[in-house]
DNA sequence: TCGTGATTAATGCGTTTGCATCTACCCTAA
DNA sequence: TTAGGGTAGATGCAAACGCATTAATCACGA
């Protein structure tokens, strides 16, 4: 086994762990967890965001997050705009109400990560973000 | 946006983003990567495992991963036998059938996760696991 | 011994997912 | 201008999922 083969298998597990121990919290209200990560994307960026690009950073197949946003959409938590420079394409940007789910939601979620995250040292989580952030970088092979 | 928040998003993005890679990848054959996974916690572990247990390394619910077992179990991949000191509970193990399957996958993903982690140097290497382990560690807060 | 609460895994059921496919649109080159 | 290949997102459908609940067993104290 090698190094990468073991720090894979100890980031897999870390964020396996991690995840069911966020989502056993009770501060998802009327979201599931996924729900939340498509606000939250959503959320982070100020402009509206194509479906192919939050596709890339939402773990859901193509078809699923279609389907979630249209629940999204149906609920009125995001809005779904023609785009004006690609008419196939569409524009994905929050409510007021979604922006205001979000961050009723992130504020105790926010919480629960610091509270998971505080054995590790300030130099720790520099060093776990730079690490993570070079591993996403390289995108494609 | 405190370091650890950002920290735990730079590593859900990263598990995002090398996860959708290496389910592109065409090393599955009759597997689906959450049916690998458990085949591959199964192999770690010499012994059985309990249902329970394996549960907790596995990112599915506790009825999604009993009906993914039934289902490995008749494919003659997984053993499901009553645990001899605790009548509720049971043990799990890989068939030899299963064993094959495991290692045939196991091999080239194995490759492709060296390949995706070869951007990091060892020492890079070895913090992330050294880190990622002591998140997964205070499992409970 | 018995009763109460906790734990283990399975099942009913409505919802969500992924695969394959489809439609609509973009883009380049002949 | 138009044919052909590529891309964006939606849809049909069977499979898989999570929540709530159940059945069976354990464990401990009255």
């Amino acid at each position: 086994m090698t190094r990468a083969n073991e720090a894979w298998e100890s980031l897999m597990r870390a964020y396996a762990v991690l995840t069911k121990q966020f989502n056993a919290e009770d501060v998802w209200g009327e979201l599931t967890m996924r729900e939340y990560d498509v606000l939250y994307q959503l959320s982070k960026c100020d402009g509206p965001l194509r479906m192919s690009e939050l596709n890339r950073h939402v773990l859901l197949s193509q078809p699923a997050l279609s389907r979630m946003v249209d629940r999204l959409v149906e609920r009125g938590l995001v809005r779904r705009c023609p785009d004006p420079g690609d008419r196939r394409g569409v524009r994905l940007s929050l409510t007021p109400a979604g922006r205001d789910t979000q961050r009723a939601i992130g504020r105790p979620h926010a919480r629960s990560v610091a509270r998971a995250l505080s054995v590790l040292t300030p130099e720790e989580l520099d060093q776990l973000a730079a690490i993570t952030g070079k591993l996403s970088q390289n995108e494609e092979q």
